[in-house]
DNA sequence: CCACATCTGTAGTGAACACTACATATCTGG
DNA sequence: CCAGATATGTAGTGTTCACTACAGATGTGG
């Protein structure tokens, strides 16, 4: 039997559109005439490759954390604890102020609260964000039985600051904030990590 | 002349029912129907008072903004600027887990990113946090002044960095996180401050 | 070259949205 | 008690939304 007629975009390219999309106008701003236009398709064609418009969501969303993925690898490589802290929040203040990309981080900017209907939109952003700070949890739990941080720090809790700030720091972004500015707040937040780790001489 | 029939309803209890949708499904997410049904009224009143919905949100806006007004007053007397920091963050440890209110802050909930129509309500709440920003800012330039932070600390990205941390906070309160996790968010988020304070002796 | 399977473009579908026309009700000033 | 003014409830308005029926196009296996 046959195998039906290829399709005529490529997936991916067509993902990254589609995040561009929702990274800017959010999951409910975000109108599937929008991005079928970025995407350069036909909504049957859409539906029949994602789903539908949760789904393409979603897919965009692995596509976005494989490629930060990537990049956590090489912020968590760093040497010590603190330097840890200063390549994520210093590398976020550069990529959330990127003008190639919308601005801020799109695990921000999908969604924070949505309508009914989409309501796990959000939870789903705020796992993708949690298994980002995992990956921060275990690192510092590392560095901690290093003797890189105190004996009386909290990984777990550095772990949720680090995360937290890196929130906010993208909120800041998408409402106008400029690198400047990301990466002063960058600097003072390093600076509490700093405090937990252990004396170097 | 007549000076015709008065509102039936009052317009703060209303205003605090509206606050509650937009706080829990934000601007796009809250429709007419659920604004008009909490706040007991129908849509021809709810225009005929706010105008319209972003008015509404607007509206909605200065309420809490005064009422947050009052706490801030109390958070910026605090004796230093790591007292002001401390109060600040664990305050809204509180507050944004306090089930008497939807999670996290009207002004992160109302909407970070929004579709072609609303573009300007994502500014309309940036403006607002920044007026908290501000009054951070004025308090820190004072320490810094009185001596209670070192010569070297800038008290405009100490402001920024407060600031980014509650809106993180926010986010992590919306989804999910309980008081404790935010708690030790702000206790580590302090010791940044400390850092810049000078040493007490 | 034919049966079959999958994709694509056109052109819609019903539902939900923000907002309002209009008739009626309730007030004040004279 | 009447005239003017504003509020209210009912019942819509047009628009936009996510999503899809359908017919034609394009591929594969036999």
């Amino acid at each position: 039997m046959g195998m039906g007629r290829p399709r005529e975009f490529d997936a991916e390219t067509a993902l990254d559109q589609a995040m561009e999309v929702f990274w800017r106008h959010g999951y409910e701003g975000a109108t599937i005439a929008q991005l079928t236009e970025a995407m350069g398709i036909n909504p049957p064609s859409l539906y029949a490759c994602f789903g539908n418009k949760e789904g393409l969501l979603k897919a965009a969303l692995d596509r976005y954390t494989k490629l930060r993925g990537v990049w956590m690898d090489e912020v968590v490589a760093a040497p010590t604890a603190r330097d840890v802290a200063e390549r994520m929040l210093m590398g976020i203040a550069e990529k959330q102020t990127d003008p190639a990309n919308p601005p801020g981080c799109l695990l921000v900017q999908g969604g924070i609260a949505c309508g009914s209907g989409s309501e796990n939109v959000p939870f789903e952003l705020a796992a993708r964000r949690a298994e980002n700070e995992d990956q921060l949890r275990e690192r510092f739990v590392r560095a901690k039985a290093e003797g890189d941080l105190k004996p009386s720090s909290d990984p777990a809790a550095l772990a949720r600051y680090v995360s937290a700030v890196s929130v906010g720091m993208g909120v800041m972004a998408s409402s106008g904030s400029d690198r400047e500015a990301l990466r002063q707040v960058a600097s003072v937040a390093v600076q509490a990590v700093e405090a937990q780790s252990s004396d170097r001489r």
